[in-house]
DNA sequence: CGTGTTTTTGACTTCAGTCAATTAAAGTGG
DNA sequence: CCACTTTAATTGACTGAAGTCAAAAACACG
């Protein structure tokens, strides 16, 4: 029997099928789509703000993230990506990147040119269609950032990132664990939601205390999901996501 | 000769064009959409959060926001909305509603059903993009406003806040002056920036002693805005929008 | 081991929030 | 046109959550 090697492109597409249902058809020119595979370091840039867009880049592996800075230097990370993501159909179909897009650890990118893409949507409507779905969940997903960061208070802030990201990386994943590992700084926490570093620390220790999370090695250990969860009464429904992370 | 009464949505359609070309075929397409009127008081709700949404509206005259409210009842304002926008392509599209959609202003829509709306991307895939696109640049604005609350001080992000309604509402009326009112109280600017409305209103007399702006009748005037856009090192880049809002 | 992050701590400051009362406007009805 | 109600804006005194600064400790890693 002859095996094919599968397209790194598999993960993204069975994330395109959870929010429209798409043919063979459709399937085979999302896989087929050629790429160019490319490793960065943590901490590493691949857009920055003001950059020209020529290709789109899928995370393959490990986890990146947007930032913007402001005029005094400030820095602020408007979202967090996780495997199988698209990383910037945002700016790919804006054509100018109105953010940075870093890695935040080592991470695989499939590097797709621009021109594909809209020979895709082009050509597979559905999945057009599909593609402006995970776009709109984004798009909900800044809005809940916006009233995390704008009203809730700092522990609440931090719980609802980690919440966040642990419903999402479960759902790549549910049959694991629902504990898992955030490979943030507490630098970078503090840029995500808005706060100090030493603020992000004091709170931390709150819920470390709680034996809700443990830190170690730059990252955050998410141990107990479901007590952190019901903490902050989280709500899932502007994930829109797939049942089991409602 | 013979006149025919245009379409509300004539404005709604420059709008896309703004974003991409677009031929004969579709703007007929646009103006035909089916769609029946309202007008709307003040502070009326027409969408809320976990609503099945069933029609997509376009604000024809009159503002509008989006709003979240968390778990301690605090409301958190995402986004405002001005003439010719379409409220709820996002919500529309994802067909639960993660937010509450309000009028700021009396305000009157043209509610288009659903399905017109998924007929006309199906048969006319260069609307379906300028709308994809007009949703992007929603999501860029989110991402800015996510920068301006998490990491701006109380008096630069009610600025920011004015500039960006200074600039878009100048860009739907080139020809205008650049000075403008914001039909917002205190207490709405307030949720829209993460703030007090106390504090609000001290910051708003300091822009107040500065000649940048006035308030009366529950609005505010933005009188110099060239000024308080250069106070503030303003970027319209985020808009990604048409020449003269650059 | 030594070096550079990252985390932690403590003392102190400040920006923004809170509370509560006052004033000012806008709208209503007689 | 004026009392009457309501909503929005304003003020001042006080509080407190989060920021700042700076130094120490703890890792991680070559």
């Amino acid at each position: 029997m002859h095996v094919k090697r599968a397209s790194l492109l598999a993960g993204f597409c069975r994330r395109l099928e959870h929010r429209r249902e798409l043919d063979d058809v459709d399937r085979a020119a999302i896989v087929a789509l050629p790429y160019v595979t490319k490793t960065l370091e943590p901490g590493a840039y691949f857009v920055r703000e003001g950059d020209r867009i020529t290709s789109c880049c899928v995370l393959i592996e490990g986890f990146a993230f947007r930032s913007k800075i402001i005029e005094n230097g400030a820095r602020q990370i408007v979202s967090i990506h996780l495997p199988d993501e698209a990383l910037d159909l945002q700016n790919c179909m804006l054509a100018v990147a109105d953010h940075n897009i870093q890695t935040l650890s080592r991470a695989t990118l499939a590097i797709i040119p621009r021109d594909a893409i809209f020979d895709l949507i082009d050509r597979h409507p559905a999945v057009g269609l599909a593609m402006w779905e995970i776009t709109l969940i984004e798009a909900s997903i800044f809005r809940e950032w916006i009233a995390n960061i704008g009203r809730r208070p700092a522990l609440g802030r931090i719980a609802h990132l980690l919440c966040e990201f642990a419903l999402r990386a479960h759902a790549i994943n549910p049959s694991g664990p629902t504990s898992c590992k955030l490979p943030m700084t507490q630098e970078q926490i503090a840029d995500a939601v808005g706060l100090t570093p030493v603020h992000v620390n004091r709170m931390l220790k709150e819920l470390s205390a709680s034996g809700l999370v443990t830190m170690r090695k730059g990252s955050v250990f998410i141990s107990d999901v479901d007590r952190l969860r019901a903490s902050i009464e989280f709500s899932a429904t502007y994930l829109h996501s797939a049942p089991y992370c409602g």
